[in-house]
DNA sequence: ATGTGTTTATGATTTTGATCATATTTAATT
DNA sequence: AATTAAATATGATCAAAATCATAAACACAT
């Protein structure tokens, strides 16, 4: 996360967007810095057969899509408001000049994108062989600890439906919801009012 | 990758690994940064089963392992030598020292990061829902383009064995070896001397 | 209060990749 | 050259998740 002022300072502008806008989409070439003031905004692909596959989400603070900005590349996935946001929006020129003038910044978004990183080798090794119910655990897990950072049993309450954790772990609702359900009778999660907690 | 003189102006240090080697497993802390000097690294993670899934292969020249060394985490996978290799090493503060002093460097290893990031979201929407034949063309797809660079049909002779594709992939051997056959004879790969060229 | 859409639920069936067993070919080692 | 090990190959069976079908519970808008 870049601070407000200082990414206004340096030309960034908001953008408000409704739930369901598309942001950008796979393949677009990266001209921008994105961070989110409010709401929540999800990468997703789409595979042949249209099923869909959640890259991550993200919520206020956090910024996404600036790999292809350093690598050079397309974008590997859509962007796409998960409900009504407003996103700061930086060009990649005054990204780059940002970073250059503010070394500390440069560090901390690299350590942003380790941090990525270190998720998604955790997500590929988990989510290449592992059953559905180890998947779902692995996810759960990483986002109770990484992204919500609360402890204590089933003191994380999944704010997200069985669809969505499907698309996260590219299973199909059905098996989530037996997964699930399996979990909670093993006592490894909680359901209540049909919200799962971990 | 950081050019080699500048690492050994660090205080960086050659060391020989022999094929088989581990230089650091799963759940150390990170206190170096590794860079291929000769031979194959490659990243894995065993899991419950004994399955292996392999992060990565690095080559000469590429470097490893330093997500965690932004993100203070400890590692997410193993390293093991594929081939009798040598490695530079140069401590954690030692490279930060030269970061700090060479920001150009650090741009470098940002994109990097960015890179391979790249590579991990690419592989997790593929490896999350695809047919077996989808995957592996994924994978060889990515091999040829991003990290070997050539182009034309059949241009790239891929030095895996069907075990290394499996692991790679998250499938097993026999899986892979049925699904190379059907993907030649469905012309979209070639097979030589049991050598598998895309 | 009623209707509409979404999310969760559950049983039956099918499909596909994993698993098991075993063989053949090629490469490495003595 | 002979032996051993590694990699590729292939058929048969099994198991588990996907798929299909259908229903119930809930959220919300009118």
């Amino acid at each position: 996360m870049i601070k407000e002022n200082l990414l206004l300072d340096f030309g960034a502008k908001k953008d408000l967007y409704s739930k369901g806008d598309q942001l950008f989409n796979e393949g677009d070439a990266a001209v921008n810095y994105y961070q989110v003031a409010s709401g929540e905004i999800k990468m997703n692909n789409y595979n042949l057969d249209g099923k869909e596959f959640i890259q991550g989400i993200f919520s206020v603070g956090e910024s996404f899509g600036e790999p292809p900005l350093f690598a050079n590349v397309k974008y590997p996935a859509n962007a796409e408001a998960i409900t009504d946001s407003e996103v700061i929006i930086l060009s990649k020129e005054k990204f780059f000049q940002l970073l250059t003038s503010n070394p500390e910044v440069h560090l901390e978004v690299t350590e942003t994108l380790a941090r990525r990183l270190y998720y998604k080798a955790i997500m590929a090794s988990e989510i290449s062989s592992q059953e559905p119910e180890h998947r779902i655990l692995r996810i759960l897990d990483y986002l109770k600890k990484h992204v919500h950072k609360v402890e204590g049993k089933f003191s994380f309450k999944v704010d997200l439906t069985r669809q969505q954790i499907a698309d996260l772990t590219g299973l199909r609702v059905e098996t989530v919801i037996r997964a699930t359900k399996a979990l909670e009778k093993k006592g490894e999660l909680k359901i209540k009012e049909r919200k799962v907690y971990r």
